[in-house]
DNA sequence: CGTCTGATTGAGGTGCATCAATGCGCGTGG
DNA sequence: CCACGCGCATTGATGCACCTCAATCAGACG
């Protein structure tokens, strides 16, 4: 399946028939609140595995929506039981993938609780080049990033405006700096340590 | 096995051979930064299952320990890939567990990074409640709670002066009351309106 | 009784939010 | 071809929600 950008693939709360797994492109998770505020809970790179929840909860938790042009693999729900019955292996796949996710979430919720902007800003953006170096889309510390600041900033549960200070900061630090949709780490220990955030490569993930 | 109040039971980082489920009393999940900052990921009702991430991973992304006495069901690690080659319906629950924990940490995620402490506060004491209802710890919205008010404060990212004080505004407005280690919600209606939370009951898990 | 842990409350400072305005690139229609 | 609107980035000014510091208090325990 071939979506545009800002094309929404699964909403917060549907009961969808079906999985997805990222081919091509990007997007973001987020959820959001009655008042309207949103938190984007991760970015979609290619290759991650998209609606486990509404595959074993019957209902997402969140919605998902495409940020650039996205090609996706599509499953049916029902698939996700075969596995569990028929391929133990790939069951095992899907659960790690879990615990995965779980990791990372806790280690934002550490963000938005504990760091500071700047903090949470220089995490972020390490956190986001280890994960376009897993996937083989960063060169030379470079890395396509297709997403609004304000996406940034809701990620993190900070305004724009500071959002885009902090970013201003790490520029003129000479550390990193994000424009025109690509993301530039100039010195990636330095910003590491200010984010307090490991450098370890990401374990790769097992393609469903 | 049973261990007393104060027991760390697995360790960030740890390569825990042992996985657990709660049978009785409480306890709390948490990260710590370099700095020292605790962020609370959540908190252990009876009937969790503690230590998924180890058994999966190889490694715990964070800590749990026991805020009370607790007595513990212990695992194999290796039981839990014969559960996935002879069980498939218990691998499947597994999974849905991790699914339910990703949920609740978006959640989380989602009130510390958007809602005000006055909203974080009540949507807190509102999910303890209806998790204490769940499990059958509570009668009359009167649940205990074992935990330190500086548990609650980074659980949310809040100050533990802060988080005492928004408590003590929910006491004078009549909605809830947390004193010697028994939270009591007055008015739960009002005080899920006020943190914007669902009253939906919890559903039943699945015991591991 | 001292000591220790946890709750409580007041005073003062600040990191971040909010408000507001400008600029810039791009598509669209006159 | 230019005027206009729109989405997004940028920057300055102002205010407040929350943090930090500091003191007091109550109960538990040796």
């Amino acid at each position: 399946m071939k979506v545009e950008a800002g094309t929404p693939i699964l909403m917060e709360g549907s009961n969808a028939p079906q999985l997805y797994t990222a081919l091509h492109g990007m997007g973001i998770r987020y959820k959001t609140l009655p008042s309207g505020d949103r938190q984007v809970i991760n970015f979609v790179f290619p290759g991650d595995f998209v609606g486990l929840q509404a595959g074993v909860m019957g209902e997402m938790s969140h919605s998902v929506e495409a940020s650039t042009a996205m090609t996706l693999c599509v499953f049916d729900r029902k698939a996700l039981w075969s596995f569990f019955k028929d391929k133990p292996e790939r069951a095992f796949d899907i659960t790690w993938l879990a615990a995965i996710e779980e990791h990372f979430l806790g280690e934002t919720l550490l963000t938005v609780g504990q760091r500071d902007a700047l903090s949470a800003v220089a995490w972020a953006l390490v956190k986001l080049l280890l994960r376009g170096r897993s996937v083989g889309l960063a060169r030379n510390d470079r890395l396509p990033l297709p997403f609004r600041q304000q996406d940034l900033a809701d990620a993190l549960g900070l305004s724009l405006v500071h959002t885009n200070k902090t970013l201003r900061k790490l520029r003129v630090k000479q550390l990193a700096s994000w424009a025109d949709g690509v993301l530039q780490v100039n010195d990636l220990a330095a910003l590491a340590a200010l984010g307090q955030a490991g450098i370890a490569p990401m374990p790769k993930r097992p393609l469903i």
